[in-house]
DNA sequence: ACCATCGGGACGACCCGTTTAT
DNA sequence: ATAAACGGGTCGTCCCGATGGT
């Protein structure tokens, strides 16, 4: 029906506009009002898709999550060895938070609340351990810590994230994927160009796509 | 005086009390009625001291500056090389940020601050920078690459101080700087444990000393 | 509909609410909560109609500037001689300060204003200075000075203004008007009786009518 | 001893500058603080000169009143006819408005004091009544009414009071006194040019003179 | 179902007048 | 005479429910 096509679309501007100043100014930061002019609509409306700000929010935050699961189910079946997964799976996550608002304003979200009950790192991180427990095969350290390497991974993508948000002119838009391109690079001299991470990373994954 | 005691006693209270609230709830999170009943006063006296409520917050990132500034001058005529020396900070910075509600706090604020005026990494990331650029004798790698290594060490801090923020239940108060030496120790092997980073920042700097 | 029926009852009982509160404590005297319990409604309705108390006092403002240029329109188009006209519409717009609510905020709101970008008196200062222009045939005078009398009317205008808000119990309510007359009759004794000026104010712009 | 004398000083400053809030902001608009760095004092040096608000504009009401009466009293003996009188004693009280801030928060304070307990018009109003009652030799009309007079009298000086505070930008800073002198001698053609006023309001009345 | 107007408490920061110790 | 502290009050904003219209 054209009605409930109208719904969806309204439904879907509403949940970017949420993205978007959820993303630009945290969840205590971000107003109903606010994010009901931004979208174009009323508030009563908003208070009809979505009864309360946490509703939204929640929503906002499992669209995000969403998109952040079908990139890591992408790289799941990938042949790479560990430490090449490791950083091919970083330089993805980092450009799926460049390019989509939900995810950037998931991970924004999920550190901002209180309880540690949502996490956006624990969609990817398990799996960044799981593949470092496997004996990694020509290393470039004489031995290898899975843990000190996991939290390697989670402390480089945090830090982009962050670095990320403080950038207010974006003149350099990709740069922060590019750089952590060469961070891997000079970390792991041996790899063979992490830096075209883009074919692990589908770019279908980037767009707010509905679930 | 006795007075003038009193008075800066009540004003510190306020401060460490505003840092607790800020670094716990951000700016725009952190209510002026909160920190005055966490600090023992009453509304009329935190105004007060701090007209506003950026007052309040600008107070406190000055102080947070000021112990981050503290370390870093303590480290600056360091005569370690380059790269056990950006371990070494950063194992610092690391350790001040969880042992000093200030930095914590100003770091959070200098992030959520609309404008980039202030910026907290601004206080330490040049000096990283300045010493890889340096050349670097004895590397790992067969050439290196100051700016991914700075970037790389930005990335760390930030995450390691993200990831800080998000441990609800600090069981494990220190384990964050244990680990990031643990990651050091990891990428450079060849580095003399640079777990031991607590010789270069004096744990004088972690109170919030008057100016 | 019933819907906007309410709503534009509600409106306008918190305008004359409003313009009660403003007469008698000016603008930083008048609290809106003192106003929306004049009117019966919560601090949440009222911000819902107006934005905010400049707003409020705006729309009082109008709706006084609208009964008296209502009055004004109404006597522009007066045989009467010039100095009868002055006379008639003086005495005219006190008996509309002393009936409308309204009017009587407006003026006030229009003094303690600190811009002067909002002034009743230009409402129908302009037309008396207009009218005195005119050559006044058989007046009591050898000459007469348009300047002076159009200041005279003004003053006298405000003075009762002034002198109305003072009398604390008003027993004597209309003795305002009375006495403008009997101050016109001294001064123009050979005005065929001014005190019946109701003839030229329309008693319909009293009341705070809809536009 | 220097110390009263220093004391005496602050005082009067304290005196002027809340003349002079009072005047400009109205009794509820003006704020200690603001009167206080207005005087150059601190605020607790405010209180302890003034305990409350209502003893500041008692005080500040006070000296302009006197101001008032020394005025009042001088003109008391006034040879003057009547009308003459009238005229003289209102122009010399514009005078006493414009040249005296304590004169205009007086008469500001007294109108916007809820209670009628005081009242600056009292203070002269009466002498022109009384006046008024002796048989008007030689008047411009057939017939004289006292009342009217009076109410003339009052309205025009609280007229020229209202319009004088409206002027944002004095730069006819006299005018509101010529003006009257014109009105005046519109009304009253026979009156021996009782523009030069100034002869009956001595100029020493205009200082803030000490009770 | 979908949406908008309308209304309601509550909390936020800021300010004020006042009092108390020094 | 003053700095420090206090409690109350105001305005603005917020999040949300209730009601009615399409």
């Amino acid at each position: 029906m054209a009605k409930q096509e109208r719904a969806g679309r309204t439904r879907r501007a509403l949940l970017t506009a949420a993205a978007e100043e959820f993303d630009r100014l945290g969840y205590a930061g971000a107003s109903l009002a606010g994010i009901a002019r931004a979208a174009g609509i009323s508030l009563g409306a908003l208070t009809f898709h979505f009864a309360s700000k946490e509703d939204l929010a929640t929503a906002v935050r499992e669209q995000g999550d969403a998109a952040t699961r079908a990139l890591v189910a992408g790289t799941a079946t990938s042949k790479e060895p560990p430490l090449q997964y490791v950083a091919s799976l970083t330089l993805a996550l980092v450009e799926l938070l460049e390019n989509n608002v939900s995810v950037r304003a998931a991970a924004r979200l999920a550190r901002e609340a209180s309880g540690v009950r949502h996490d956006w790192q624990s969609l990817w991180a398990p799996l960044i351990s799981k593949r470092l427990q496997e004996p990694v095969s020509a290393g470039p350290w004489p031995e290898t810590d899975p843990t000190a390497l996991t939290a390697l991974a989670v402390h480089l993508v945090s830090g982009v994230e962050a670095t990320m948000r403080h950038r207010c002119c974006p003149d350099v838009h990709d740069s922060n994927a590019v750089m952590l391109a060469r961070i891997w690079r000079q970390i792991l001299p041996q790899l063979p160009d992490p830096g075209a991470g883009s074919d692990t990373a589908e770019p279908s994954a980037s767009r707010p796509g509905p679930p």
